[in-house]
DNA sequence: TACAGTGTACTAGTAAAATATAACACTAGG
DNA sequence: CCTAGTGTTATATTTTACTAGTACACTGTA
């Protein structure tokens, strides 16, 4: 996996399996692959993965059980909780970036529909 | 000046910078202040400033005279081009993050819309 | 009981960022 | 020539992220 060099290599898995959740590739109460497994999909060590892991079950979003896996919680409404914060937080930013570039809310708006646009000529 | 610990405070510094030049607290041809009193402005080492200032030197946007200080060029087209890349990276960015939370274009452009409205009654 | 698969914890080492401190080089003004 | 203000460079040290390697703890199954 390519990992952006600017940013903790940790909080990046930590995203990376948020977005697994959100899609649907990881469904809720179903099991992670194990740490092990995960440090070689993603080349990283199994420590860093460890700590991605880590931040999640603090923040119950996964379960650890020893012996058996790590698993997704089955509360749903954490999930859902979950996405809305994720959302927000890009929002927050993206906006607080842009309108630090001087652009005004119409601006943004703007600028956002005509990047999609741009965008939606070329590929994806 | 409050850093976000995730990402180098050098490259926040830039940013910071960047965003000075862009609403025209720093004019193009104007001085910056000493890297010393940026330090102390920013509370980091001259060191750091220096990294930043540096990366900004190589990319054109400011220029160094030893002796005299840092100042922002005086060529507006490259202050303009800037501007358009770094939108386009927070464009970017937070596409691609929200479209990743599976997020369509259109759920997308529609939530930033949301958003703004939501903080346009609270403050600022 | 044995064993394979799993999570967890610990120690040691490397690399990058940031700091503290100091020295050097140039400019402008007395 | 001297000095204050400026950019530039260098060394040593600390902190954090990451890696490597190992060992331990628990689960399920044969």
């Amino acid at each position: 996996m390519k990992f952006d060099d600017k940013v903790p290599i940790y909080y990046q898995i930590k995203n990376h399996l948020y977005h697994e959740m959100m899609t649907g590739q990881l469904a809720p109460g179903e099991k992670l692959p194990a740490v092990r497994q995960l440090a070689v999909d993603l080349t990283v060590n199994v420590n860093t993965v460890q700590r991605a892991l880590g931040e999640m079950i603090t923040e119950g979003i996964i379960t650890s059980q020893r012996g058996k896996g790590n698993f997704v919680t089955t509360e749903t409404p954490r999930i859902t909780q979950l996405k809305e914060h994720l959302i927000m937080e890009q929002l927050e930013r993206a906006y607080e970036q842009l309108h630090a570039l001087n652009l005004s809310d119409e601006e943004i708006i703007a600028s956002l529909k005509q990047y999609i646009a741009q965008r939606g000529q070329q590929d994806d």
